[in-house]
DNA sequence: ACAAAAGAATTACACTTGTAATCATAAATG
DNA sequence: CATTTATGATTACAAGTGTAATTCTTTTGT
């Protein structure tokens, strides 16, 4: 996956158990899922399928088994999401997403910290460059 | 729509479109769209009609025609879906997504300065308050 | 060795989505 | 008034999605 291709909801989650812990046969990852969705197994096979097809994952057999592991990293993957859904609906820009949370009451005071942390290295690393 | 219906991308770009200005007519929808896209007269009237019917928008008839208004606000939606987002990649915190762009070199200075803004406005109506 | 079990591969099937084309109807125009 | 034209409504159709069931193929237990 190229980062072309896109990865449907229900596989996200399947690949987001795989990236838990990797290789991982595919009863490993319906145990993972099941706790917290109740997905029949034969479900997760399919979406393990695609994933493969769409070269988001891949495997290698160990006996009958197939060990299965990411081709795709998480940070890459979600930073790929999360630059489209702000382009599409902030025309790029980060703050008026984290305005629309603050509005809303959705940052609590380690969001604040955590964000001030950020700043505070960006401005280390971008001392005196022109507006990049 | 009680922000409970999901709207697509195609959907999507249709209904920003409209939130530009409204109400619309079907066809200054269309105009508007085809600087940038080219869609299909039709595919926008399609589109148009499947959002009304998620209740996204709605319309009263002025004559033959139909004005077009939306029935969510931008901010309202905008909010829901980039919350969604980080719930689903991110715990629901904000800060990992904003570090993923600082680390791409997505930030510039601008967002450093808004995020400031943010946060400082963010300060002043929590002075004390326990960490909510 | 044969039957049962475990895995993977293939097939299913309704619903959504992108992208229109066709149909019906009212309005405008010759 | 009859016909073109503009609009909205209905229909189309392939690809993607959620959610499996069925089939095929090895192991493994008896």
């Amino acid at each position: 996956m190229e980062s072309n291709v896109d990865i449907s909801n229900a596989e996200f989650e399947v690949l987001d158990a795989l990236w838990q812990q990797y290789p991982a046969t595919a009863n490993e990852i319906v145990e993972r899922l099941n706790q917290g969705k109740q997905w029949h197994d034969k479900t997760v096979k399919t979406l393990l399928n695609r994933l493969v097809k769409k070269e988001a994952i891949s495997f290698e057999k160990e006996q009958r088994r197939y060990l299965y592991f990411p081709l795709v990293e998480r940070e890459a993957y979600t930073q790929y999401e999360s630059q489209s859904l702000i382009e599409r609906m902030f025309s790029g820009r980060v703050s008026p997403l984290i305005a629309g949370f603050a509005k809303n009451k959705n940052l609590q005071k380690d969001d604040i910290e955590e964000l001030k942390q950020i700043i505070s290295s960006w401005e280390h690393e971008n001392i005196g460059e022109g507006d990049d």
